[in-house]
RNA sequence: GCCCCCGUAGCUCAGGGGAUAGAGCACCGCCCUCCGGAGGCGGGAGCGCAGGUUCGAAUCCUGCCGGGGGCACCA
């Protein structure tokens, strides 16, 4: 299974090592895609200087050297020295037929390495937001390509379930009572349920004078020390309040269709009984010190405002442990228990120096050996129209579950218009299947660490560069299998190339492995993403112009319904692999 | 002040050192006697500025301008 760029570089190596001399024969070839032929070969322009000769003679010189029958119709020396290769047709129907017959067709497996990859992690009692959604949806992305590619990925959904909040929280659902429909909240509108505590919180501790307005700041305050200390009961009505926040977090999951789950769960709270060995190890060793009360990590090369050293605060002056120590533990963790090869935190840009630091401290430590990668997957923060980042406490958050609704009521109102033939029950599915498709490719199809001002048009859009255009292909193609009563799966012809839109779709066809093993290296799902929609171009061009199964001969219609079986076998893969859903009809 | 990210078409974004910088949206034309028009075909318009490295720079380096973010007890 080789792509076409793959199977060419040892035929040019040879060829330059032949024509110039074996002193070349690790020469870079530099194959490029090219938009005069299939690929040129660019080595020549790099070689001439070296050469001593003009660029377009050292081409012409690899090019005579250059044993390309059957593979090549032609060979041509162009403009300052590039060389321009065109495949044969047949050369093409050749690779794609061993593409055909690979049921990966042209995923290669990698050697398994162990990944944990950190994902997603909402705030308890918090609603998530457009910025979380982000970091779901690409994080789940990668989680299915590296497993697809043959990792053992470990998802780690490390929710914000511990630390100073908490307090506040209890204190609140105490108050509002278990069970009642404030506390429902936690399930519907978490969002409404913090905010009722914060400002309980808030105003107590601003009441002048002090106490006018009752005691819940420092009952919420004596609450995170009996939390701490391990207290029953607190600990009862703890568990009470995450569990309310996993069925959100468990409903939203399975309405994204992102593939954690409870078994995934790593919050910040599992580390707890950690963190004092983690600060006495370091202090004893002379790493952390005392500072301002602080016990800190100072680290060469960080510094702040003045010139300052940066600290990383791993037990704050008060006693208690804040995100420096539980991350500690967590990589800790990760690496020595999960015997992990690399380590992906696919969280948001932001946090890029604090995890330098916690990353540099375990190196420090011991904990992190050098053989083992973390790496920060950064996600660009969504920001408002006024081009701050948007936050759940500033202005009118748009909430997480009325994007999607709104997502799939827009979907529901094309299909209800275009299809009234299907049934309610199918015509609600599909309409799931596109409004979530469409919000989830929205994030997918833009580098994960571009900014981008959130637009809801643009969120829901249906026509365009959007996931519905890559699944319109996938309904379009089942389409034509079904007129006829045949299965895809089972289409396994000949395939031959004569109309250049054939010849383009198959030429692009053959990509596919390359692109999924590189948004396996570089965690870049957009570039999935592009490829696909590339492919949906290149189908419908195809499409438009190539009749199927009114091919005027029958191996012709055989050869192109392979192809379209072909296109439907990578599409369906490809839309998986983003986590996007392949409708039977739409 | 120091550090990180980013300035590409009217808008939202792609562009692994290679030829004439690409899509989508929006706008303007076409295309359903033809397998699904959520589609296809065509049109206009752009690399923040200035240097440098290179045969060749949107891409790499430096400076400037502009935007965002981070920089001691929230995560």
């Amino acid at each position: 299974m080789v792509s076409p760029l793959v199977a060419l570089t040892p035929k040019v190596q040879s060829a330059i090592a032949a024509a110039l001399g074996d002193d070349f024969r690790e020469a870079d070839p530099v194959l490029r895609p090219s938009q005069f032929a299939d690929v040129q070969v660019n080595a020549a322009l790099a070689l001439a200087k070296k050469v001593g000769l003009p660029p377009r003679d050292v081409a012409a010189k690899i090019v005579a050297a250059l044993d390309l029958d059957g593979v090549c119709d032609a060979v041509e020396v162009s403009g300052p020295g590039f060389i321009n290769l065109t495949f044969s047709d047949a050369w093409i129907a050749a690779l794609l037929q061993d593409v055909e017959a690979d049921e990966r067709v042209g995923v290669a497996l990698q050697p398994t390495q162990n990944i944990p990859i950190d994902y997603s992690a909402p705030n308890v009692a918090k609603e998530m937001h457009v910025g979380h959604l982000r970091t779901t949806v690409v994080g789940d992305s990668i989680a299915r390509t590296l497993e697809h590619l043959g990792h053992n990925v470990i998802r780690q959904n490390h929710i914000g379930d511990w630390g100073t909040p908490f307090g506040m929280l209890i204190e609140h659902l105490l108050e509002v009572g278990e069970g009642s429909d404030e506390a429902g909240l936690l399930v519907t509108d978490p969002n409404a349920f913090y905010q009722a505590a914060r400002v309980k919180f808030d105003t107590a501790e601003k009441a002048e004078p002090a106490g006018s307005a009752g005691d819940f700041n420092v009952r919420a305050r004596s609450r995170v020390v009996l939390l701490q200390a391990g207290d029953a009961e607190t600990l009862r009505l703890w568990n009470e309040l995450v569990d309310l926040s996993k069925v959100y977090f468990n409903k939203l999951y399975s309405t994204l269709g992102v593939t954690l789950t409870d078994l995934h769960l790593a919050g910040e709270s599992m580390y707890n009984d950690a963190l004092p060995g983690i600060c006495e190890e370091l202090e004893s060793r002379g790493i952390a010190e005392v500072s301002d009360g602080a016990l800190c990590v100072f680290l060469d090369g960080y510094t702040g405002r003045e010139g300052k050293p940066v600290p990383l605060i791993i037990r704050k002056s008060d006693g208690g442990y804040g995100y420096a120590t539980t991350d500690l533990a967590t990589i800790k963790y990760r690496v020595h228990d999960l015997g992990a090869h690399r380590v992906l935190y696919v969280i948001g840009a932001p946090q890029s120096l604090h995890l330098n630091m916690v990353w540099d401290t375990a190196r420090k430590a011991g904990w992190l050996p050098d053989d083992v990668v973390p790496v920060h997957v950064q996600i660009g923060n969504v920001l408002g129209e006024d081009r701050k980042i948007l936050k759940t406490r500033s202005g009118a958050p748009l909430r997480l579950m009325a994007l999607l609704e709104e997502a799939v009521d827009k979907a529901r109102a094309v299909i209800d218009e275009t299809r009234p033939d299907l049934d309610d029950a199918l015509r609600a599915t599909i309409a799931r299947q596109i409004g979530i498709g469409a919000v989830k490719y929205a994030d997918l199809s833009v580098a994960h660490d571009s900014e981008y001002v959130f637009d809801l048009d643009r969120m829901v859009a249906l026509t365009g560069n959007t996931g519905p255009y890559l699944q319109y292909v996938v309904a379009r193609i089942r389409s034509i299998f079904r007129q006829v009563g045949l299965d895809p799966n089972a289409q396994h012809a000949e395939i031959s190339l004569g109309e250049p839109h054939e010849r383009a779709l198959a030429t692009h066809l053959l990509g596919f492995g390359e692109v999924v093993a590189e948004v396996g290296d570089t965690y870049e799902p957009h570039r999935l993403a592009g490829y696909l929609f590339e492919l949906a171009q290149a189908f419908s061009a195809f499409y438009e112009n190539c009749p199927v199964l009114k091919a005027d001969r029958d191996e012709l219609k055989e050869s192109r319904l392979t192809l379209c079986a072909l296109v439907l076998r990578v599409m369906t893969t490809g839309l998986d692999l983003l986590g996007l859903e392949s409708p039977e009809q739409m």
